[in-house]
DNA sequence: AAGGGACTCAACCGCTCTGAA
DNA sequence: GTTCAGAGCGGTTGAGTCCCT
C-alpha cells in the first residue's frame, strides 16, 4: 500500500549549502532532471532530504533565475496581484519569469509591507488602515481577496477592470506615492491581458509543472529577451564560481 | 572602533493537495 | 473508498550583513 516511507531524517545535513553540494545537485539535475526529488539526494551523493534539494534548486540554483533586484514596476505589479490573489505567492511568482515565490514573499514581508504601511494602507486588505480594521472585523480576519470568495471572483476582462476601478476609488489617495502607485497600476492594466491572467489562474491548479507560466504573452515577450540574457549570465557566473572552486 | 538594533534572505517546518497503490 | 508518500506551498526562523549611534 502506498509508497516507500519518506527519507529517514537521521544523519541528513541541514543548514546552508556548500558550493560542493550545489555543484553535485546542479550536475545531477542537468544530467537527470527532477523526476523524483526523493531520489535526487541519494543519486547525487548528497546527505540532504529531497525536499531540501528541491528548495535549493527552485530558489537558488535554477539557471533561469533572475537574481537581480526587483524593479519598481515589478513591485507595483506584485502589489496589484497581491490585492487580487492574497498571499498566494506561487501564483504571484508565476507572473514574474525568473522570480521565485520565496523571493517575492521575502520582498513583500521586508519591503512592500513597510511601504504600504507608510502610505497608510493595510498590506492585508490594501485599504486605508482605519477602513481595513473595520473590514477585518467584519470578515472574521480572513483576507477578502484571497480566501473563501472565489465564487465571486470576476471572470471577464471587463468585470476585472470594474473591480480594479472600484478598488481604485475606494482607496484615499493622500500622498504622491500612492497616486504614482496607482498610475503605474492603471498602466499595468493596459499592458497586461487580464483575460489570459484569469485563464492562467483557473488552469494553474492543474499545472504542476515547476516551469514558469506567466500566462501572459505580452509580459513574456517584453521580459523574455532581457530575462533570458540575465539568466544565462547568472548561469555562466555560477559555472565560473565552480570552476574556481574545483 | 565597537556595540547593538534593523534588515535581508536562505532555509526549515508543518500543513494541504494530489495521485498512486 | 481509504491510506499514505511525494510535491508544493506559505509561514517562520535565524544567521549574516548593514547601518546608526
Amino acid at each position: 500500500m502506498g509508497r516507500q516511507p519518506c527519507c529517514e531524517k537521521l544523519g541528513l545535513k541541514r543548514g546552508p549549502w556548500s558550493i560542493e553540494e550545489d555543484y553535485k545537485l546542479m550536475n545531477f539535475i542537468i544530467n537527470n532532471g527532477t523526476q523524483c526529488w526523493r531520489m535526487v539526494p541519494k543519486h547525487a551523493g548528497l546527505l540532504r532530504c529531497g525536499k531540501s534539494c528541491r528548495l535549493r534548486w527552485v530558489n537558488y540554483l535554477r539557471p533561469d533565475l533572475n537574481r537581480g533586484p526587483l524593479s519598481e514596476v515589478e513591485e507595483n505589479q506584485i502589489i496589484q496581484l497581491h490585492a487580487r490573489l492574497g498571499n498566494r505567492w506561487s501564483k504571484i511568482a508565476a507572473h514574474f519569469p525568473g522570480r521565485t515565490d520565496n523571493e517575492i514573499k521575502n520582498h513583500w514581508n521586508t519591503r512592500i509591507k513597510r511601504r504600504l504601511k507608510l502610505l497608510g494602507l493595510d498590506p492585508l486588505t490594501h485599504k486605508p488602515l482605519e477602513q481595513s480594521v473595520e473590514h477585518v472585523t467584519k470578515s472574521e480576519q480572513t483576507c477578502c481577496y484571497s480566501n473563501g470568495d472565489d465564487d465571486k471572483e470576476p471572470q471577464t476582462e471587463s468585470e476585472l477592470y470594474l473591480v480594479a476601478e472600484k478598488k481604485h476609488e475606494e482607496i484615499a489617495l493622500d500622498s504622491n506615492d500612492t497616486i504614482n502607485l496607482f498610475q503605474s497600476y492603471e498602466m499595468l492594466w493596459e499592458n497586461l491581458s487580464m483575460e489570459s491572467m484569469v485563464h492562467s489562474e483557473t488552469s494553474s491548479s492543474n499545472d504542476n509543472s515547476p516551469s514558469f507560466s506567466t500566462g501572459d504573452s505580452n509580459t513574456r515577450s517584453i521580459c523574455e529577451s532581457s530575462y533570458m540574457h540575465e539568466a544565462s549570465q547568472n548561469w555562466i557566473h555560477s559555472a565560473d564560481l565552480w570552476d574556481a572552486w574545483f
